[in-house]
DNA sequence: TCTGGGGTCCTAGGACCC
DNA sequence: TCTGGGGTCCTAGGACCC
């Protein structure tokens, strides 16, 4: 074997974070929930063991969240956020390629370590980040992606591995695939665990042994791709640089439902600025965009709407100014009078570099005045803040706006929010 | 009453072209 | 009147991830 990865994810990432800043969390249970506080998306330990459940609305939970005095959070992004910069930060002392996967998971490549203790190793980075961070993460390491995930979710549930654990000799890993089942390998959901198991493939052993016929037929040649890991064949490499995303999507649930054009317009503004802002920092101007708007998924048949408008672009553009414009044109010809909206948002497609700017004979913008103008918003946003610089079409009452009702301070990233210790 | 947000990749099938 | 075969591009839908 000539590859080794490791994957470092944060335990109970978000849960995590509130606690290191309010040590009273400790050992209650603790959750977190979805933007406009609708779902559970993070759960302490605490607050699985009393049978909390993923993804569930609140609502559907309340009396047992007063039962246990659970502590209820909404998301604090920009704490997260900032907490996961640490712990990028921290990894990078242990491998010079490390690719951020998500907010609270990284792969880093340990090349060619075997010869050193890796158990050894995979404890040092998770004493280390706890340290450092303030946060609990599990290591896990393997040949492959695939396996280093597979490791690192064993090394969660065994106690005897204590959150770090190493496979890559043939025997360790068998088994480890033999006490898994297959729709708990990365990259097999539920529908296709549903279809191998009517093809009697039911644990990650199983998977692993199925013909390459077979995985191709059934799973598409990703899913071919993920047999070939579990068999310690490396199919991904690390992806050190991000590549430049197609499309760019923002969107949001509103507070409260919503009747009039014109607070939607407001909330729509709001993410267009958002997301342009997104396009401009990966360096890239949108051709064409998405706009949408809807009732409440669950609304009742005769009250359910639902529609998105698409509008192209003659020259790629970034302007804020501009992409406002078309965004409220095509809303007002998808709104309807008489509907309870819940939510509104916009993609960005068609994406191509800044650099490879084509001119259109029919443009009537004066794009270097927009170019000024949006590099002076960006540089005043990120001294000052987001909503530093806005638009008149955003407008000021903003009722529209998510419902954070349990937010905490944003105790590293706002002076304002920094603990006081008396 | 209250139900998240943001992505990627692959495939099949239709339109169109020579 | 005969009505093939190969290729590309686009889109919708399905699958997955966190």
């Amino acid at each position: 074997m000539t590859s080794l990865f490791a994957l470092v994810d944060c335990n109970n990432f978000y849960a995590s974070c509130e606690r290191v800043f309010n040590p009273s969390l400790e050992g209650v249970p603790v959750v977190v929930l979805s933007n406009n506080d609708g779902c559970i998306i993070a759960r302490s330990a605490e607050a699985k063991a009393i049978g909390l459940p993923m993804g569930k609305p609140l609502f559907e939970v309340q009396k047992l969240i007063e039962q246990h005095h659970v502590q209820v959070f909404s998301s604090n992004y920009e704490l997260y956020g900032d907490m996961s910069a640490r712990v990028v930060e921290t990894l990078s002392q242990f491998s010079p390629h490390v690719e951020v996967y998500s907010i609270d998971e990284s792969f880093l490549d340990l090349g060619d370590f075997y010869k050193t203790d890796l158990v050894a190793y995979a404890r040092t980075i998770k004493e280390t980040v706890k340290l450092w961070t303030g946060i609990p993460v599990a290591v896990g390491v393997g040949p492959t992606k695939t396996l280093a995930k597979l490791a690192n979710r064993i090394s969660k549930k065994s106690k005897r591995a204590d959150g770090a654990l190493v496979l890559t000799d043939e025997y360790h890993i068998r088994e480890a695939l033999k006490r898994t089942e297959a729709g708990d390998v990365w990259g097999i959901g539920h529908r296709y665990a549903k279809k191998l198991q009517s093809y009697r493939v039911h644990t990650a052993w199983d998977l692993r042994n199925v013909t390459d016929a077979f995985a191709k037929k059934h799973l598409t040649v990703v899913g071919l791709r993920t047999v070939k890991e579990l068999r310690g064949e490396p199919c991904q490499d690390l992806e050190m640089v991000p590549p430049p995303k197609k499309n760019i999507c923002t969107s949001r649930s509103f507070g409260a439902a919503i009747t009039q054009v014109e607070e939607i317009e407001e909330a729509l503004s709001t993410h267009v600025v958002r997301c342009a802002t997104k396009l401009r920092k990966q360096k890239s101007r949108a051709g064409a965009m998405t706009v949408f708007c809807m009732t409440s998924r669950f609304a009742a048949e005769g009250e359910l709407y639902s529609n998105c408008r698409t509008v192209y672009f003659d020259t790629p553009t970034d302007s804020e100014p501009e992409l406002i414009r078309y965004a409220l044109k095509a809303l007002r010809e998808i709104y309807r009078p008489g509907f309870r909206y819940r939510k509104t948002g916009l993609l960005l497609l068609d994406l191509v570099p800044s650099s490879s700017l084509q001119l259109s004979l029919l443009d009537t913008v004066d794009r270097e005045k927009h170019a000024m103008l949006m590099q002076t918003l960006d540089g005043l946003r990120e001294r000052f803040g987001h909503s530093a610089v806005g638009y008149a079409a955003q407008g000021t009452e903003q009722r529209w706006k998510l419902r954070q009702e349990r937010l905490s301070p944003c105790y590293t990233t706002r002076l304002s929010d920094l603990l006081r210790v008396r």
